[in-house]
DNA sequence: TTATATTTGTGTAAAATTTACGCATTTGGA
DNA sequence: TCCAAATGCGTAAATTTTACACAAATATAA
């Protein structure tokens, strides 16, 4: 066993967030004085009696007051033994899934400047930031397609065209509405409500909602999500 | 930034090799004197000078005299703040494949027995390793129905029936053996050789062989490698 | 020499799924 | 009252998956 290593371990989240048909992600800026960085991922160094879990929801609240139940490890970060100049530190990155509720709340601590940032205006970030943003999204774009992630992006009751079109919007493919939705509602995981959603034109559409515990039977059953696109 | 972290970050390898129909994997067991430990991955604490790759690589080369091109990072264990009774470590497990050719090398120096174990007659293992090895095979599994890994277990030069039953093993399904060979051949990944097994019984089986350059060709087209199941 | 056991190699029809595509319905606003 | 805009549904064609059986090639035993 050597004594003498010295690698920190740090946590980084990657919290996105869909409104608009547009794809969000959580960003922070560290204020150093009066002299602004770059923005960056929320995270920061694990504490020694707290699990890797705890450490990435203890800092996203800390930085951005916004809280999570659900993170994924995504990736671990520590092949760069440079990524961050000042120590050698591996990150162990997670990402999240929020509803547009929280968009809304813009957090701002003393300490940082909290920003909900367009995946397709990403500034350039901190350490290799950009790489591990670019890998959740990678993720976040095979899950879409093999787990019922997307209900996670959207308010508890949705239309059919929101969960399309976040579909559409973030897999940047085309889609069939009227296959679309056949497709998913044969799975029998969503349900209609009794709730009408107040458009502005058009005929009204019925809000619909995800059915976790009809999901979790069916994955019982050996069920297996899937949606694909030509 | 906390000065005083005291965790330390380790590299695991789960190595899985293929032979007579059986999965298997690389277990090590350090001697402390005379006394013997428990069975574990290969792995060890992270120099601070190394990428996590090299490191896992170092680790199998020294502990088994095994080297393997390719790794897989397959998770980061770092939950159970306790997994290490002496200190806080974290472990960055990767997992990789290697052909039948390995199964024969025992390695084994003088610090550590060096040991392919039958993925199905596991004993208890060091720290959370059984937890591990769980998670990996799982990986594999999943992998396998996406992925054409399953060459990467066999010989350069294999028969039909030797990759059908690594699936049918791995997987624990049953095939049918005509519908397998369609689709796979229908991919175009894998072709013919002069060659031909020499069988003791039955009639004699062409040997293939996977085609990588082929595939990722595929791959640039957009083509999806998928194997299911009834 | 012949019969037998054993494993490889191939084809086809039915079923299921995916794809492509059009039109009526409902509302708000001109 | 007509029009614009978006929802809600159905069906035929194409493709993919599934189920299933028999001939071919070799070694061995009779």
């Amino acid at each position: 066993m050597i004594e003498n290593q010295n690698i920190r371990v740090a946590v980084d989240a990657i919290v996105f967030g869909y409104q608009n048909n547009q794809l969000y992600v959580l960003l922070i800026q560290q204020k150093f004085g009066s002299k602004e960085s770059y923005w960056a991922l929320p995270g920061g160094l694990v504490k020694n009696d707290e699990s890797l879990q705890e450490a990435v929801k203890r800092e996203l609240k800390e930085e951005t007051n916004i809280t999570v139940n659900y993170f994924e490890q995504l990736f671990t970060f520590g092949d760069d033994i440079f990524r961050d100049p000042r120590n050698r530190v591996i990150s162990v990155a997670y990402f999240a899934l929020v509803d547009s509720s929280k968009l809304k709340i813009k957090a701002d601590s003393d300490a940082e400047n909290v920003q909900w940032y367009k995946v397709e205006e990403i500034p350039a970030l901190a350490f290799d930031h950009n790489l591990i943003l670019k890998k959740a999204i990678e993720r976040l774009k095979a899950k879409l397609t093999y787990e019922p992630i997307g209900f996670d992006l959207l308010p508890k009751e949705f239309l059919f065209s929101e969960l399309e079109n976040l579909y559409c919007t973030i897999l940047e493919k085309e889609i069939d509405r009227r296959n679309f939705r056949k497709k998913i509602l044969s799975y029998g995981i969503i349900q209609e409500t009794d709730n009408f959603s107040p458009v502005k034109t058009g005929r009204p559409a019925k809000l619909f909602r995800f059915n976790q515990q009809k999901y979790n039977a069916l994955l019982k059953e050996g069920f297996h999500f899937e949606i694909k696109f030509a």
